[in-house]
DNA sequence: GATATCTGTTACAAAAAGGATAGTACTTAC
DNA sequence: GTAAGTACTATCCTTTTTGTAACAGATATC
């Protein structure tokens, strides 16, 4: 009703579209979450991700430019290259763990009784 | 490398799909920040969320479906109809707030300075 | 030389998501 | 009966996203 909720649910809205314009879509936040394992090879990563060469490749590139994953070549018998997140890319700690344990929670709550 | 962190992650990308089939895309998480500020109408959430009656109507379905917004009608001069967050949609609590501030926090950084 | 691995890219196709514009149904107001 | 407000739905179209398959460069192995 107020100016003040009114302003302050567009800031709210902005910051929500501001998050999902950078790990929005359907890979980035599991290609996060699953290099917080550990660094990982280009194919390692689109196994374990299941995700297809061409989708990886691009997903990659924008994690990169958003400063949230490194590429770092290794001058190896085939050249590899790892993958890592970058210390800045631990600031969405809590947002992946909060999305974890929301869906963690949630599917037991669609798989138990609920209702 | 061990077995343990290999199901955990796993798990973990589980559970990011899960959530992401719940609320991922475009609106979804934009439509319940707005909620937040309370009730709306139908043409009240499009304008203030910015978003074509079609959309809307079909993002609503599927958050009515998923128990994270309840719709009910009112027999009004010309009929309105309230939408709602349930209280079920509270357990998203943690996930909006972490997004809200990661967005916030990262349109500074990109900002002001930063590199 | 043929084959394999690793890291990608290219070309093409399919599917999903999103948007624009009207129009429907109902009711009150003029 | 004409207009205006509420809540949608229908149609059509564009954009974005995702997927498949094949291929290319580099190196090493058989």
């Amino acid at each position: 009703m107020e100016t003040h909720s009114i302003e302050s649910c567009a800031k709210a809205k902005m910051a929500i579209r501001d998050t999902l314009d950078i790990v929005g879509g359907k890979w980035k936040l599991v290609l996060i979450s699953v290099l917080r394992s550990g660094k990982k090879g280009f194919n390692e990563l689109s196994r374990e991700a299941g995700i297809s060469p061409r989708i990886l490749s691009k997903e990659l590139q924008e994690l990169e430019m958003n400063g949230l994953v490194s590429r770092k070549v290794c001058d190896t018998k085939p050249v590899t290259v790892q993958y890592e997140l970058t210390p800045y890319s631990e600031t969405l700690g809590d947002v992946l763990i909060a999305m974890e344990k929301w869906g963690f929670q949630h599917r037991n709550k669609i798989m138990h009784g609920m209702e």
